[in-house]
RNA sequence: GGGCGAUUAGCUCAGAUGGGAGAGCGCCUCCCUUACAAGGAGGAAGUCGGCGGUUCGAGCCCGUCAUCGCCCACCA
């Protein structure tokens, strides 16, 4: 920062960040080594994808999490903040092959090989991407640290949880019922399903008792005829009167009429719903399937994985081959001719999709990988339940908590390339074997099975399972290291709330049962960032805000603040509008032009940081100390509570309503000129440290042109409220001349009356020399001194008086009694009314007479002076 | 179908433990005063979603309804 008043008037984040943070990062300031003797604060980035571009969301979810780190630094902690990036198998997956698609490549001619080359290559050109637009937002990440999840010694972890879960019983092996992806090829956990709400048809169908169809049968509801085909029994209510005496025969399968399918009673049944009766087609329905198991049906397939009729298990006719959606159309057309469709109504109902692809998932039975969830869930709920978990919100503990009680079974194995492959091989005849490495795979196959003859598992594991350890693995687990012995368990975790099941419970399940220990105690879930209409940003709205445009327009910091100010605690969204971000770059050249001011000061600033001694302080330097005081501890609070929205909010009010409006205004009178260059930089150096989470480069900037302490402010002490002097009278008294200002500024500004229009008051003399040169400088008024009036401050101003042309006084009086009056009326009907007066507490009724007796006397005063001013002397 | 949020000025939102409705933007008026017009001073503007209840007193507590949104869910 150049010197003195050769600034420019504007504030220009470019030329400030770009090199503020390749100082920070070259100096090392993020980088800390682990250190027993301090107390640690670290927070586990949620790695980006490695796809991954900066969106408004990163700066609801990031942006917190570099202003605590930041701020934990400053209070001289050992905190680090750990980055790196995830590589999102599906999503990389699919990016890819589509760009093969559009190469005319098919990913099974590339081969694996020549496929996860390809991956990695991308992930080495993307994933450096994303990590520069997050030192463009500034966040003050450990760089050094970076991990992604690819590297060699997490997928070694990964595999080590794996093979330790297999040994443990806790990871199995078996033909579930899935969700299975065609366009992905892949199965998607329970997690990454979109139901959405589609208008979709019920049709009814008979189900003829005999063979050649006599006209009679039963009749089942549904929205999925193509599944008939897989159809292996009709289910109904146990208690349902209308089918009792059907219960044990049997119906034929329409279309084909080649199968007898019996009908069977089972408490999932609705009797309500529909006919009351069910197709049950265990192979391609979650509720069919547990029906299936408990009496134990067969469970042919009759959809294969390419979302075509398969024929293999079970006779499907001519629908054999044909696309599942052809074949729902044609079995519809097919029964209406034989006269088995009984009727079809709209219906609106959710249906499953992927996340990723957004393809209708398909239900289906398939040999996969399993983590047994229910022994790792109950440690994971037992942390919550006893408090060592904490949510904040609140609220959003009882999400957890229901899904944790609700667990399914985890599949963890994906039918992908990228990622890490299973570390599992099967012997010729079948039998897997679980190992860390080839080698011990060999050892083991030698010895169990005598053979060494071994194929690789193919696929690979779910995106969510590496993520699931990132806590530790990132720490150099299974190493013990020093980062895993001081830094896990981690403080907090930031996060959206849309990933609390896929990572956040994963997290904690696995930490505990790996580490012993939960993996973070606080988990703090972010808001979602919306347009300004509440709607959701998408592309194909045209409403999506980058925030690297942002950032460009108006500053890093201009765009932290903006958000952090739309932060509530409780609040599950933010209407980000981009005016937020032009009022904050307002802000900060706010800021910028008070610093010009100080350094364009005829005094010399003090050579360093120095507390001002208290003997010669003024009233505004004790107010504005005063102040100081309680914003610091006021931020503390804030901060330690997770309350950015209202820390941002506070460093606004104070920097601009109070350091900017009226202390720094008030050093322009004489009787500062002595105190004001100690006073005017020790504060702004104190407001700058507090800003300094938030708003990182223009902190810093003005801090290094300010008096300071160290080389940087990243890694000055936060303020200490106790080192700064309050005067909570004096401060008091302030305020008093501050609403006396105010009002005379009001009749000005009410009666068109020019600053260079007269204007006096009449101080009494007990108000101080100095508080009758501040309200000289800020009212522009002439001072006349009048004899004292009351033995305190407060009734001193009272008794000011204003003096200005009659006319315009006169009217200013009347609307003055006018109001005084209706407050009196008030008051007056309040005091009067018993109930509250023997019922409200005492303390309320007290202030309720006081406010009134001073109304009373202060309409008396008007009163008076009207009189004057209508019949002059 | 459950659970959870939200509803306060034209817009986006604040309003600890119930005791005289606030901010920013926008709008209107005045001011280019020697840090800042990306600024300063002042102003207008609200039946606090509706209806009941508790209370001396409700934006805040309770009940209920309405609208919007989020999450969960195997009603085929």
């Amino acid at each position: 920062m150049p010197e003195r008043m050769d600034l420019p008037k504007h504030y220009d984040p470019q030329a400030v960040e770009a090199r503020l943070y390749e100082r920070w990062e070259r100096n090392g300031y993020f980088h800390e080594e682990p250190d027993p003797a301090r107390p640690p604060f670290i927070i586990c980035m949620p790695p980006p994808n490695v796809t991954a571009r900066a969106h408004l969301g990163h700066g609801s979810t990031y942006t917190p999490m570099d202003v605590l780190t930041r701020y934990h630094r400053m209070l001289g902690e050992n905190a680090d903040w750990l980055p790196g990036v995830d590589h999102a198998a599906i999503a990389t997956e699919t990016v890819l092959v589509k760009q093969l698609t559009r190469e005319g490549v098919r990913r099974e001619d590339l081969g694996r090989e020549r496929f996860v080359e390809r991956a990695w290559e991308w992930s080495r050109i993307y994933g450096g991407q994303i990590e520069a637009q997050f030192r463009r937002l500034g966040f003050g990440a450990d760089w050094q640290r970076s991990h992604f999840t690819m590297d060699e010694s997490l997928s070694a972890a990964a595999r080590k949880v794996f093979v330790r879960l297999y040994r443990e019983g806790l990871l199995y092996r078996g033909t579930r019922l899935v969700n299975w992806d065609p366009t992905a090829q892949s199965t998607v956990s329970d997690a990454e399903l979109e139901h959405v709400e589609q208008e979709g048809t019920l049709w009814r169908i008979r189900y003829p008792f005999s063979r050649d169809d006599r006209g009679d049968g039963i009749e089942v509801a549904t929205t999925r005829p193509e599944t008939m085909l897989g159809d292996v029994a009709i289910a109904v209510d146990p208690d349902d009167p209308r089918y009792a005496k059907l219960i044990g025969r049997s119906a034929w399968l329409p279309p084909l009429l080649e199968r007898a399918l019996p009908i069977i009673a089972d408490e999932a049944v609705d009797p309500h719903f529909g006919t009351g009766a069910v197709k049950i087609t265990p192979a391609h329905d979650p509720v069919d399937y547990e029906i299936g198991v408990r009496h134990s049906l067969p469970m042919p397939s009759v959809i294969g994985t390419d979302a075509r009729i398969r024929g293999d298990e079970v006779p499907v006719g001519r629908y054999a081959g044909l696309d599942r959606f052809e074949a729902r159309a044609r079995i519809v057309e097919d029964l209406q001719q034989l006269g088995l469709l009984v009727a079809s109504e709209k219906w609106r109902h959710s249906i499953a999709t992927s996340e990723r692809s957004g393809d209708v998932v398909e239900p289906l039975l398939s040999l996969q990988w399993f983590v047994k969830a229910a022994p790792l869930a109950a440690p994971a709920l037992e942390a919550y339940r006893t408090g060592r978990l904490r949510f904040v919100p609140e609220r959003y503990g009882r999400t957890y908590e229901q899904w944790l009680e609700n667990i399914r079974d985890w599949n963890v194995s994906r039918q992908i390339w990228w990622g890490h492959r299973l570390p599992v091989w099967y012997t010729p005849d079948g039998k897997e074997v679980v190992a860390e490495s080839e080698e011990a795979a060999l050892e083991i196959a030698l010895s169990t099975y005598g053979t060494q003859e071994l194929t690789r598992d193919s696929d690979t594991l779910d995106t969510w399972f590496s993520s699931g350890i990132w806590p530790f693995s990132i720490l150099g687990w299974p190493n013990e290291s020093l980062e895993l012995r001081c830094w896990y368990p981690s403080q907090v975790m930031i996060t959206a709330g849309e990933i609390i099941f896929l990572w956040v419970a994963r997290m904690v399940m696995l930490g505990l049962h790996v580490m012993g220990e939960i993996p973070f105690r606080n988990v703090v879930i972010t808001p979602l960032v919306f347009d300004a209409a509440g709607r959701k940003m998408s592309k194909s709205i045209g409403n999506v805000i980058d925030p690297m445009d942002l950032v460009e327009k108006y500053g890093a910091d201009a765009f932290r603040f903006s958000i952090l100010r739309q932060m509530r605690l409780e609040s599950q969204e933010i209407r980000y509008q981009e005016s937020r971000c032009e009022e904050a770059r307002n802000f900060n050249n706010k800021i910028w032009n008070a610093t010009r001011y100080i350094l364009a000061l005829p005094e010399a600033l003090p050579p360093a940081m120095s507390v001002p001694s208290t003997s010669a302080l003024t009233i505004a330097d004790r107010w504005v100390l005063t102040r100081l005081r309680e914003t610091i501890e006021r931020m503390g609070g804030l901060l330690n509570e997770y309350d950015f929205g209202n820390a941002a909010e506070t460093m606004w009010r104070f920097i601009w309503y109070e350091f900017c409006d009226w202390y720094v205004e008030a050093t322009k009178a004489d009787a500062n000129r002595a105190t004001r260059a100690p006073v005017l930089s020790y504060v702004w150096n104190a407001a700058m440290r507090l800003l300094h989470p938030i708003a990182p480069f223009i902190s810093e900037e003005i801090w290094l042109a300010l008096p300071h302490d160290g080389e940087t402010i990243a890694t000055a002490n936060w303020p200490d409220p106790l080192e700064v002097p309050a005067f909570p009278a004096d401060a008091r008294a302030f305020t008093l001349l501050q609403r006396t200002v105010e009002r005379v500024r009001n009749l000005r500004a009410e009666f068109g009356l020019h600053p260079r229009d007269r204007v006096a008051l009449d101080l009494p003399a007990n108000v101080s020399d100095e508080m009758a040169g501040l309200l000289a400088l800020l009212t522009t008024a002439s001072i006349e001194r009048a004899a004292p009036v009351g033995d305190s401050t407060e009734a001193a101003f009272a008794a000011i008086t204003v003096r200005a042309p009659r006319d315009v006084l006169v009217e200013r009086y009347r609307k003055e009694a006018a109001h005084l009056r209706s407050e009196i009326e008030r008051g007056e009907r309040k005091l009067d009314n018993e109930s509250f007066v023997t019922r409200a507490s005492a303390s309320i009724v007290e202030k309720e007479r006081a406010k009134l007796a001073a109304y009373r006397a202060e309409l008396a005063r008007v009163e008076a002076a009207l009189d004057e001013l209508k019949e002059p002397a």
